[in-house]
DNA sequence: CCAATACATCGTTTTATCGCGATATGTTTA
DNA sequence: TAAACATATCGCGATAAAACGATGTATTGG
């Protein structure tokens, strides 16, 4: 059995969101339950290409894969996800504004 | 200049926190300001590896930093990154509570 | 039951990341 | 100003990750 640490975890959960295909994915997904069908078209991947992606947020334990038919769907499994991504937002904006105001403040010095 | 864009920076900032030493970097700093003298005997890594980590952090805005005479301080730049860990976190509980569920399920379905 | 559809997986190439020792840089102390 | 100290950076080997086309594997419609 593959012991669960929260530590191991934490790495997975962070590496599996850290690739840009991945993160536009959950956007998509966002939206509900998707047959990869409808997916591929709506990136510009090739189909092996996400069907790994989906597959590594699928193992990470970021999606839930159901299988319908001839097709599969994936959805997002916990929409804690979104929390956590808002969190990463926040902070992406503060670097943001701390920029801009750097540019203000030198600026201003120039003035 | 490096056009900074909201998806580029998350893609950083996860990033730069997916990486077990770079997280107990974190943790140790949690502490508050640290010199790099006291943080390389804190960890079982080499001084450049240590170093490389530090500047990571720094680079990707996790870190600021402080030179001081001979020594060169670090510390958290937006606690902020604390919640972020703590939704990591939480999706990580939810990761391993549901597999104790699951594992509850089955004993159950023995009996 | 054969062809088509929908995905997953494999094999390969390219690119990135990790870790380390060695070396360079900058600062202070003697 | 030379030695010591604190830290960053370089260069490299090893490992992992990303992308893609090709191939494999189910499932279903005809």
């Amino acid at each position: 059995m593959s012991q669960k640490s929260v530590s191991d975890l934490r790495i997975k959960i962070l590496s599996a969101l850290s690739d840009p295909t991945r993160l536009e994915l959950l956007e998509y997904l966002a939206g509900g339950e998707r047959c990869v069908c409808e997916i591929i078209p709506a990136f510009s991947r090739s189909q092996s290409t996400i069907s790994k992606h989906l597959n590594i947020l699928h193992e990470n334990g970021i999606l839930d894969r159901r299988i319908d038919g001839k097709r599969t769907l994936y959805r997002i499994k916990n929409p804690r996800i979104f929390n956590l991504l808002k969190e990463v937002d926040a902070i992406a904006l503060d670097q943001i504004s701390e920029l801009t105001n750097a540019g203000k403040i030198l600026e201003a010095s120039i003035k």
